[in-house]
DNA sequence: TACGTATATGCGAATTACCGTATATTTTAA
DNA sequence: TTAAAATATACGGTAATTCGCATATACGTA
Protein backbone atom coordinates (compact mmCIF):
# COMPACT_ATOMS: atom_id res chain seq x y z
CA UNK A 1 0.00 0.00 0.00
CA UNK A 2 1.69 3.05 -0.82
CA UNK A 3 2.27 5.74 1.78
CA UNK A 4 2.37 9.37 2.58
CA UNK A 5 5.46 10.33 1.62
CA UNK A 6 6.19 7.77 -1.99
CA UNK A 7 2.74 9.66 -3.08
CA UNK A 8 4.50 12.99 -2.36
CA UNK A 9 7.57 12.08 -3.94
CA UNK A 10 5.30 10.93 -6.75
CA UNK A 11 3.84 14.16 -7.44
CA UNK A 12 7.67 15.87 -6.76
CA UNK A 13 8.62 15.69 -10.21
CA UNK A 14 7.30 18.18 -12.88
CA UNK A 15 7.00 15.58 -15.28
CA UNK A 16 4.71 13.05 -13.16
CA UNK A 17 2.47 15.96 -12.29
CA UNK A 18 1.70 16.61 -15.36
CA UNK A 19 0.88 13.67 -16.48
CA UNK A 20 -1.19 12.66 -13.45
CA UNK A 21 -3.02 15.93 -14.27
CA UNK A 22 -3.95 14.96 -17.52
CA UNK A 23 -4.65 11.40 -15.90
CA UNK A 24 -6.94 12.99 -13.33
CA UNK A 25 -8.85 15.56 -15.75
CA UNK A 26 -9.28 12.48 -18.79
CA UNK A 27 -9.49 9.35 -16.50
CA UNK A 28 -7.22 6.82 -18.94
CA UNK A 29 -4.35 8.76 -20.65
CA UNK A 30 -1.73 6.31 -22.97
CA UNK A 31 1.83 6.67 -23.16
CA UNK A 32 2.12 8.48 -26.70
CA UNK A 33 -0.63 10.98 -26.21
CA UNK A 34 1.01 12.29 -22.98
CA UNK A 35 4.11 12.53 -24.54
CA UNK A 36 2.57 14.32 -27.52
CA UNK A 37 0.91 16.92 -24.98
CA UNK A 38 3.95 17.41 -22.71
CA UNK A 39 6.36 17.75 -25.42
CA UNK A 40 8.53 15.17 -24.00
CA UNK A 41 10.22 11.97 -25.48
CA UNK A 42 8.47 9.05 -24.85
CA UNK A 43 11.46 6.87 -22.79
CA UNK A 44 11.00 9.93 -20.69
CA UNK A 45 7.38 9.08 -20.16
CA UNK A 46 7.51 5.58 -19.75
CA UNK A 47 9.89 5.43 -17.36
CA UNK A 48 8.05 8.27 -15.08
CA UNK A 49 4.79 5.71 -15.30
CA UNK A 50 6.69 3.02 -14.42
CA UNK A 51 7.53 5.04 -11.32
CA UNK A 52 4.24 5.48 -10.23
CA UNK A 53 2.78 2.14 -11.12
CA UNK A 54 5.69 0.81 -8.81
CA UNK A 55 4.30 2.73 -5.70
CA UNK A 56 1.02 1.86 -6.69
CA UNK A 57 -0.88 5.22 -7.86
CA UNK A 58 -1.54 4.42 -10.85
CA UNK A 59 -2.70 1.07 -13.17
CA UNK A 60 -1.79 0.40 -16.47
CA UNK A 61 -4.42 -1.23 -19.12
CA UNK A 62 -3.33 -2.38 -22.63
CA UNK A 63 -5.51 -1.71 -25.53
CA UNK A 64 -3.97 -2.95 -28.61
CA UNK A 65 -0.66 -1.54 -28.98
CA UNK A 66 -1.50 1.60 -26.39
CA UNK A 67 -1.03 0.92 -23.06
CA UNK A 68 -3.42 3.48 -20.95
CA UNK A 69 -2.92 4.73 -17.48
CA UNK A 70 -5.41 5.59 -14.59
CA UNK A 71 -5.27 6.43 -11.36
CA UNK A 72 -5.48 3.20 -8.94
CA UNK A 73 -8.78 2.50 -7.75
CA UNK A 74 -7.87 1.64 -4.57
CA UNK A 75 -5.92 4.50 -3.27
CA UNK A 76 -6.70 6.16 -0.11
CA UNK A 77 -9.20 8.63 0.01
CA UNK A 78 -7.26 11.49 0.78
CA UNK A 79 -4.97 10.81 -1.33
CA UNK A 80 -7.70 11.64 -3.99
CA UNK A 81 -8.70 14.56 -2.87
CA UNK A 82 -5.48 15.80 -2.66
CA UNK A 83 -5.31 15.38 -6.49
CA UNK A 84 -8.39 16.79 -7.33
CA UNK A 85 -7.88 20.02 -4.73
CA UNK A 86 -4.44 20.10 -7.12
CA UNK A 87 -5.93 19.64 -10.07
CA UNK A 88 -8.84 22.11 -9.76
CA UNK A 89 -6.53 24.97 -9.33
CA UNK A 90 -3.09 23.71 -11.31
CA UNK A 91 -5.00 22.78 -14.49
CA UNK A 92 -5.88 26.89 -14.94
CA UNK A 93 -2.06 26.96 -15.17
CA UNK A 94 0.89 26.49 -17.24
CA UNK A 95 2.34 24.23 -18.57
CA UNK A 96 -0.74 22.29 -17.19
CA UNK A 97 -3.56 23.90 -19.23
CA UNK A 98 -1.12 23.71 -22.11
CA UNK A 99 -0.85 20.30 -22.09
CA UNK A 100 -4.65 19.74 -21.68
CA UNK A 101 -4.69 22.18 -25.32
CA UNK A 102 -2.23 20.40 -27.10
CA UNK A 103 -3.62 16.60 -26.54
CA UNK A 104 -7.17 18.60 -27.34
CA UNK A 105 -5.79 18.93 -30.82
CA UNK A 106 -2.90 16.13 -31.06
CA UNK A 107 -3.30 14.56 -35.00
CA UNK A 108 -3.86 10.42 -34.92
CA UNK A 109 -5.05 10.81 -31.56
CA UNK A 110 -5.73 7.23 -31.09
CA UNK A 111 -9.65 6.24 -30.03
CA UNK A 112 -9.91 4.59 -27.01
CA UNK A 113 -12.10 1.79 -25.50
CA UNK A 114 -13.80 1.27 -22.41
CA UNK A 115 -10.85 -0.22 -20.52
CA UNK A 116 -11.88 -3.08 -18.42
CA UNK A 117 -9.48 -4.10 -15.26
CA UNK B 1 6.86 32.07 -4.92
CA UNK B 2 6.75 28.38 -4.20
CA UNK B 3 5.63 25.96 -7.04
CA UNK B 4 3.89 22.92 -6.69
CA UNK B 5 7.04 20.73 -7.83
CA UNK B 6 8.98 22.22 -4.49
CA UNK B 7 5.86 22.03 -2.15
CA UNK B 8 4.85 18.28 -2.97
CA UNK B 9 9.11 17.68 -2.58
CA UNK B 10 8.81 19.31 0.85
CA UNK B 11 6.49 16.80 1.57
CA UNK B 12 8.02 13.70 -0.23
CA UNK B 13 10.06 13.55 3.20
CA UNK B 14 8.94 11.68 6.36
CA UNK B 15 11.01 14.31 9.02
CA UNK B 16 9.71 17.12 7.05
CA UNK B 17 5.97 15.66 6.78
CA UNK B 18 6.06 14.98 10.33
CA UNK B 19 7.24 18.29 11.60
CA UNK B 20 4.87 20.06 9.15
CA UNK B 21 1.54 18.15 10.45
CA UNK B 22 3.16 19.25 13.79
CA UNK B 23 2.92 22.95 12.93
CA UNK B 24 -0.34 22.39 11.37
CA UNK B 25 -1.70 21.25 14.37
CA UNK B 26 0.25 23.23 16.87
CA UNK B 27 0.35 26.21 14.70
CA UNK B 28 4.27 27.15 16.07
CA UNK B 29 6.43 24.69 17.12
CA UNK B 30 9.95 25.50 17.59
CA UNK B 31 12.96 22.90 16.95
CA UNK B 32 13.35 21.36 20.26
CA UNK B 33 10.09 20.24 20.43
CA UNK B 34 10.45 18.84 16.91
CA UNK B 35 13.60 17.45 17.52
CA UNK B 36 11.67 15.80 21.25
CA UNK B 37 8.63 14.67 19.44
CA UNK B 38 9.94 13.02 16.42
CA UNK B 39 12.92 11.33 18.50
CA UNK B 40 15.55 13.26 16.08
CA UNK B 41 18.72 14.90 16.60
CA UNK B 42 18.61 18.50 16.66
CA UNK B 43 20.89 19.42 13.49
CA UNK B 44 18.73 16.75 11.41
CA UNK B 45 15.23 18.98 12.32
CA UNK B 46 17.20 22.19 11.94
CA UNK B 47 18.31 21.69 8.32
CA UNK B 48 14.86 19.75 7.44
CA UNK B 49 13.32 23.53 8.37
CA UNK B 50 15.76 25.20 6.77
CA UNK B 51 14.88 23.46 3.29
CA UNK B 52 11.61 24.15 3.90
CA UNK B 53 12.21 28.22 4.32
CA UNK B 54 14.16 28.06 1.63
CA UNK B 55 11.22 26.92 -0.66
CA UNK B 56 8.83 29.52 1.14
CA UNK B 57 6.82 26.80 3.03
CA UNK B 58 7.55 27.57 6.13
CA UNK B 59 8.58 30.79 8.01
CA UNK B 60 10.19 31.58 11.83
CA UNK B 61 10.39 33.79 14.31
CA UNK B 62 12.26 34.14 16.81
CA UNK B 63 11.45 34.24 20.42
CA UNK B 64 14.57 33.92 22.68
CA UNK B 65 16.69 31.26 22.22
CA UNK B 66 13.97 29.37 20.72
CA UNK B 67 12.87 29.88 16.68
CA UNK B 68 9.28 28.86 16.13
CA UNK B 69 8.25 27.42 12.98
CA UNK B 70 5.28 28.46 11.44
CA UNK B 71 3.19 27.87 7.91
CA UNK B 72 4.07 30.77 5.69
CA UNK B 73 1.12 33.17 5.94
CA UNK B 74 1.21 33.56 1.92
CA UNK B 75 0.62 30.08 0.74
CA UNK B 76 -1.78 29.35 -1.92
CA UNK B 77 -5.07 28.51 -0.78
CA UNK B 78 -4.79 25.07 -2.54
CA UNK B 79 -1.37 24.25 -0.49
CA UNK B 80 -3.18 25.28 2.81
CA UNK B 81 -5.77 22.82 1.56
CA UNK B 82 -3.57 19.63 0.92
CA UNK B 83 -2.02 20.11 4.17
CA UNK B 84 -5.38 20.02 6.21
CA UNK B 85 -6.88 17.23 4.26
CA UNK B 86 -3.42 15.36 4.59
CA UNK B 87 -3.30 16.05 8.26
CA UNK B 88 -7.02 15.44 8.94
CA UNK B 89 -6.04 12.01 7.98
CA UNK B 90 -2.50 11.25 9.28
CA UNK B 91 -2.97 12.98 12.39
CA UNK B 92 -4.52 9.62 13.51
CA UNK B 93 -1.66 7.19 12.23
CA UNK B 94 1.66 6.62 13.24
CA UNK B 95 4.17 8.31 13.13
CA UNK B 96 2.33 11.40 13.40
CA UNK B 97 -0.11 10.54 16.60
CA UNK B 98 2.83 9.14 18.55
CA UNK B 99 4.74 12.65 17.56
CA UNK B 100 1.62 14.64 18.95
CA UNK B 101 1.77 12.43 22.27
CA UNK B 102 5.10 12.93 23.07
CA UNK B 103 5.08 16.41 22.50
CA UNK B 104 2.41 16.40 25.04
CA UNK B 105 4.69 14.79 27.97
CA UNK B 106 7.65 16.91 26.78
CA UNK B 107 9.57 17.81 30.03
CA UNK B 108 10.63 21.29 30.26
CA UNK B 109 8.51 22.10 27.48
CA UNK B 110 9.44 25.81 26.51
CA UNK B 111 6.03 27.84 26.64
CA UNK B 112 5.82 30.17 24.02
CA UNK B 113 4.19 33.53 23.74
CA UNK B 114 2.26 35.28 21.10
CA UNK B 115 4.89 35.04 18.21
CA UNK B 116 4.09 38.79 16.33
CA UNK B 117 4.94 38.71 12.83
C1' DT C 1 32.57 38.35 30.94
C1' DA C 2 31.86 33.40 31.04
C1' DC C 3 28.81 29.56 30.65
C1' DG C 4 24.78 26.79 29.28
C1' DT C 5 21.05 26.13 26.06
C1' DA C 6 19.11 26.47 21.48
C1' DT C 7 19.88 26.73 16.78
C1' DA C 8 22.37 26.83 12.26
C1' DT C 9 25.68 25.27 9.07
C1' DG C 10 30.09 23.25 6.86
C1' DC C 11 31.84 18.95 5.37
C1' DG C 12 32.40 14.45 3.25
C1' DA C 13 30.12 10.01 2.29
C1' DA C 14 26.45 7.23 0.71
C1' DT C 15 22.36 6.91 -1.66
C1' DT C 16 18.90 8.08 -4.81
C1' DA C 17 16.92 10.52 -8.83
C1' DC C 18 16.78 11.98 -13.46
C1' DC C 19 18.17 12.06 -18.18
C1' DG C 20 19.42 10.80 -23.21
C1' DT C 21 20.53 7.15 -26.12
C1' DA C 22 20.14 2.67 -27.72
C1' DT C 23 17.70 -1.45 -27.89
C1' DA C 24 14.25 -5.05 -26.70
C1' DT C 25 9.32 -6.39 -26.57
C1' DT C 26 4.52 -6.39 -27.92
C1' DT C 27 0.87 -5.70 -31.08
C1' DT C 28 -1.35 -4.71 -35.55
C1' DA C 29 -1.56 -4.90 -40.29
C1' DA C 30 0.15 -5.79 -44.91
C1' DT D 1 6.18 -13.62 -42.01
C1' DT D 2 7.75 -9.06 -42.36
C1' DA D 3 7.32 -4.16 -41.23
C1' DA D 4 5.79 -0.39 -38.55
C1' DA D 5 4.05 1.69 -34.40
C1' DA D 6 3.75 1.83 -29.37
C1' DT D 7 5.86 0.81 -25.25
C1' DA D 8 9.42 -0.78 -21.87
C1' DT D 9 13.94 -1.14 -20.18
C1' DA D 10 19.17 -1.43 -19.82
C1' DC D 11 23.15 1.45 -19.48
C1' DG D 12 26.19 5.16 -18.13
C1' DG D 13 26.67 9.81 -16.60
C1' DT D 14 25.47 13.71 -13.81
C1' DA D 15 23.16 16.03 -10.27
C1' DA D 16 20.51 16.23 -6.17
C1' DT D 17 19.30 14.42 -1.60
C1' DT D 18 20.08 12.88 2.94
C1' DC D 19 22.79 11.87 6.75
C1' DG D 20 25.99 12.04 11.00
C1' DC D 21 29.39 14.53 13.04
C1' DA D 22 31.76 18.56 14.28
C1' DT D 23 31.57 23.24 14.92
C1' DA D 24 29.91 28.01 14.68
C1' DT D 25 26.51 31.45 16.15
C1' DA D 26 22.94 33.61 19.08
C1' DC D 27 20.65 34.37 23.30
C1' DG D 28 19.91 34.51 28.38
C1' DT D 29 21.76 34.46 32.89
C1' DA D 30 24.96 34.31 36.61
Amino acid sequence: MINAPRFFQALADTTRLRCLMLIVTEGYVCVCEMAYALGEIQPKISRHLAAMRATGLVLDCREGQWMYYRLHPDLPAWMDEVLTTCNRTLANQLPFSSDRAALAVMPNRPKRQVCQI
